[in-house]
DNA sequence: GAATTTACGTCAGCCTTGTTGACATTCCAA
DNA sequence: TTGGAATGTCAACAAGGCTGACGTAAATTC
């Protein structure tokens, strides 16, 4: 950060102790990104696997268990469990395939899609703040550093969201 | 990313869209930054907070027991836990203190250290092969936006390390 | 010097969320 | 028709959070 107003093309600084700063940072900036949503789910007994959950059956409705699976990394018995809580809740529906009636799709109900936006809210508006207080160039350079971090399938995954999404 | 080849100083693109991918990117980035790290320690009968522990203590070899408390985040209970395991094994030694004979100053043991180096080689290596990618004037936006997103507190514990740093 | 507070350790018990393994059902596809 | 895929579910277990209660030693305060 102290020879490199060179304009972005400086060679590369990766002492041990600039990676160690990008480490910890990730470390502390991953506690805040989940604390408004941890913070709002205590309330309402659930945790961050029901999140998770619905944060992906909301982005991609209609999604199959096994979609799920593999973008949340768990076991089926994990995510089952989380799952029927939330259908049992009213919080998600689960209506079997019409050309492959083995599997579900999964939706957000009205109450799931209350639960949904209201932690979505809350992690976007700190999101928000975070870009703003850094500005446009370092959102860019954020999304570079943290997709190139990926894992080559979790990247697949992470850009195929994005091609679905907007 | 369309329209904003003037520079960086673009007008805010803080659309819920670009704010949702921001959210996804560091769920999954997250996931490729602590993979490695849990791969090792599965192995050796550890875990991710075995880890943690592990490398505040080398971070600040001297720390108390209270610091590594507001450091983590979590109980005493909880850290105690871990601790006593590190202890036992011979990873982490712990003193009386000389002038507060209260206070347990933590250290790494040449074991501990030999782990720690081990679990960080991992981790440096992804985020150096991130950065590179990346380049540096990513890695400078992907800095400002994380320490933006922290809990001020945090944002407190992480300065404080990277003023003691380098 | 006595009382209080601080730093730490520990026991007991609970919860969430991850894991393995085994098994049943349904149903597509070769 | 048969094998394998997609799903659900039961049981059991472990890691790692949590709360609450209690104990001890040392520092600090009155």
């Amino acid at each position: 950060m102290a020879e490199s107003a060179t304009g972005g093309e400086t060679l590369l600084f990766l002492t041990d102790e600039q990676l160690r700063q990008g480490i910890e940072a990730m470390f502390f900036a991953y506690r805040g990104f989940t604390a408004d949503p941890d913070r709002i789910l205590d309330g309402k007994d659930y945790g961050r696997a029901h999140h998770r959950a619905v944060h992906f059956i909301h982005r991609s409705p209609g999604t199959t268990v096994s979609n799920l699976l593999a973008i949340l990394g768990v076991t089926k018995q994990s995510l089952n469990r989380v799952l029927r809580r939330l259908i049992e809740d009213d919080l998600v529906r689960s209506d079997k395939g019409k050309v492959d009636q083995r599997e579900r799709h999964l939706f957000l109900t009205p109450k799931g899609q209350a639960l949904e936006r209201e932690l979505s809210d809350a992690q976007r508006a700190r999101m928000r703040a975070a870009y703003r207080a850094a500005g446009p160039q370092a959102v860019v350079g954020f999304r570079q550093v943290l997709e190139a971090m990926m894992d080559p399938e979790m990247r697949r995954q992470y850009n195929r969201l994005r091609e679905a999404g907007p």
